[in-house]
DNA sequence: CAAAAAATTGCACGGCACGCAAGTTTGCAC
DNA sequence: GTGCAAACTTGCGTGCCGTGCAATTTTTTG
């Protein structure tokens, strides 16, 4: 009901607050005020600062994971995976995560909280694969959906290395180039690693 | 000089508080206090306990990574990571990290901190694949660390899942297991996953 | 409308993390 | 040894965190 609302307007307001006054001016108090709660309100909804403004990350991850659920299990999962990432078309939704993980190289609270995220998406994929093929080993699965999950992370760490000399926040391709990067890495992973150590049955074709 | 004995003073004084008193009587007050050291200077050796704690994991990893980079570059690197995790052979290393990795799950904060561990881990060797293959894209050699790192985290995990019902913090082949497990974990990483969704040479039919 | 259930709030408390400035130790040259 | 500088330690103060608790307000429901 209205908790929904209440817990989009802590997270806009922590958003917003942190683009005008920077990640040193965000105390649980001055987000409270910004979203029209108390401070012990806050605590109520998340546990810490981080917590809420990486919400955003946690729902896309959720989200990505619920769509890699849903497709058919006939399909092979590194496949699947790159579907799944390529479902992610809103720039919108992107947009404050690019940011997000931007800022946390300088926080460490708050990169801690996105590999945190990572992880529990880890988990859940986890169970997705071991569902999918109960022939498997637990181990198998567990470092197939950690592959997986790592080439997102990798992914981010690219783009942000390519991004370096043009911090322009405003340009709309920056988004679109990590939505791109997301899906390069993870078809990178399905066919292997041709220019590096791993032997590919056929290097693709570019 | 003397540093590193303080340093080493401290951990184990967090670890052993850890032990008998439980997680939540750790106060940096009494960790300092066992160390011989005051509070204040607590604080300028770990900017948290968790911090304290973590040390042994962090050492390790950073071992790790460095036998591997002082392999033969030659040897292609899913092989090199292996012979590196078999390297790790003292139990006595492994048996705190161990410890403290069961700790982990209920409490938060000390799981982030494993989470960066890796994570650091992740960019060194990251760094290391980029120097041996100069050929392949910053994307995919960090995919490729990031699945390695990834591999080692999933045996974590299935370890501690395997685990489950047997609690015996005195079994010495606790640890064992969880060296072995590691070693399979790469190992998997390297042979691709052919009971899973990768495809075989000979794919079977669906 | 009244009772019950749920949510918000203020208060208080112990602890964290760090800046700062005053001690204390250590190393080194003479 | 003496003196001195650099490095290290310490106490103090401060603002903030995160949470238990009980009181209050809001919402739901019969």
């Amino acid at each position: 009901m209205n908790k929904a609302a209440t817990r989009t307007a802590i997270v806009h307001a922590a958003l917003a607050q942190l683009e005008t006054a920077g990640y040193a001016a965000l105390t649980a108090e001055s987000v409270a005020d910004a979203a029209g709660i108390s401070r012990r309100t806050f605590f109520n909804y998340f546990p810490s600062i981080e917590a809420a403004l990486n919400e955003p990350n946690r729902l896309l991850l959720e989200n990505a994971v619920g769509v890699l659920d849903e497709l058919d299990p006939a399909i092979d999962l590194l496949s699947a995976a790159v579907t799944a990432v390529e479902s992610l078309v809103d720039p919108a939704l992107l947009e404050p995560i690019a940011n997000l993980y931007l800022h946390a190289s300088a926080h460490p609270q708050m990169a801690r909280m996105q590999l945190e995220a990572w992880n529990d998406c880890a988990e859940a994929l986890t169970e997705i694969i071991t569902a999918r093929a109960p022939h498997g080993t637990p181990l198998a699965a567990s470092v197939l959906a950690q592959s997986v999950i790592g080439a997102g992370k990798a992914a981010f760490a690219a783009w942000s290395r390519e991004l370096g000399e043009s911090p322009d926040a405003a340009d709309p391709r920056r988004t679109a180039l990590l939505r791109a990067t997301l899906a390069e890495a993870v078809a990178q992973l399905r066919d292997g690693f041709p220019s590096l150590q791993r032997r590919a049955p056929h290097p693709r074709k570019a």
